[in-house]
DNA sequence: GCCAACGTTGGC
DNA sequence: GCCAACGTTGGC
C-alpha cells in the first residue's frame, strides 16, 4: 500500500496504531483491497519522496467496508455518483506492525532480479497492489540484512 | 516542478 | 464502443 508521507506517513500510523485506508478512488486499487482478508500482511510504501521506498509493514485488521468519505460533501474524496445504498468505494483497516530500520528504496528493489515482476516495478501508478509471498519475504529479508 | 504513463469521461 | 481530451499519479 502506498502513501504520500506528507499526507499519511508510517509515523502517523505508529501514532494512530491503526487506521482506515480511505480515499482510494481507482477501481483496480479498490478491487485489490476487496481481496484482502484480516491478517494479511502489507508492505508500507512512501511515494513522492526521494527516493521512494518501502518503509515498513502493516497488517489488515478489518476487511473492506464502504469508505465514508465518498458521502461527505466537505471531503475532497466526495463522489456524487455514489450512494449509501450503492457505494462505489471501499476501504480496509490496517494496523502498524514494523518500521524498517533502513528504508528499502525503489532503486534497490529494481536492482533485485527476483523482484523484476513486482507490480511496483512495472505499474508505478497503482496505489494498492498485490505482492507475492516470495516478493514480500524477499523485501523483508532485505530490510533485515541492512539493519 | 516537469512530464510520461495511465485512467476516466463523454461526444459521436 | 471507439477514442480524443482531460485529469491524476508519481518517478525523476
Amino acid at each position: 500500500m502506498k502513501s504520500e508521507p506528507d499526507v499519511y506517513s508510517i509515523d502517523d500510523l505508529i501514532a494512530d496504531g491503526r487506521t482506515h485506508w480511505d480515499g482510494v478512488r481507482n477501481y483496480q486499487a479498490r478491487n485489490n483491497m476487496m481481496k484482502m482478508a484480516v491478517g494479511d500482511e502489507v508492505l508500507y510504501y512512501h511515494s513522492r519522496q526521494t527516493p521512494p521506498a518501502v518503509v515498513g509493514r502493516a497488517k489488515v485488521v478489518r476487511e473492506f467496508y464502504p469508505d465514508f468519505t465518498q458521502f461527505d460533501e466537505e471531503s475532497s474524496y466526495f463522489d456524487a455518483r455514489s450512494s449509501e445504498e450503492n457505494p462505489r468505494w471501499q476501504m480496509v483497516d490496517v494496523e502498524f506492525v514494523e518500521k524498517f530500520d533502513s528504508e528499502i528504496s525503489l532503486t534497490e528493489i529494481k536492482e533485485q532480479k527476483p523482484l523484476a515482476d513486482m507490480v511496483l516495478v512495472n505499474n508505478s501508478r497503482l496505489s494498492v497492489q498485490p505482492v507475492s509471498k516470495k516478493e514480500f519475504d524477499w523485501i523483508l529479508q532485505m530490510s533485515q540484512s541492512q539493519s
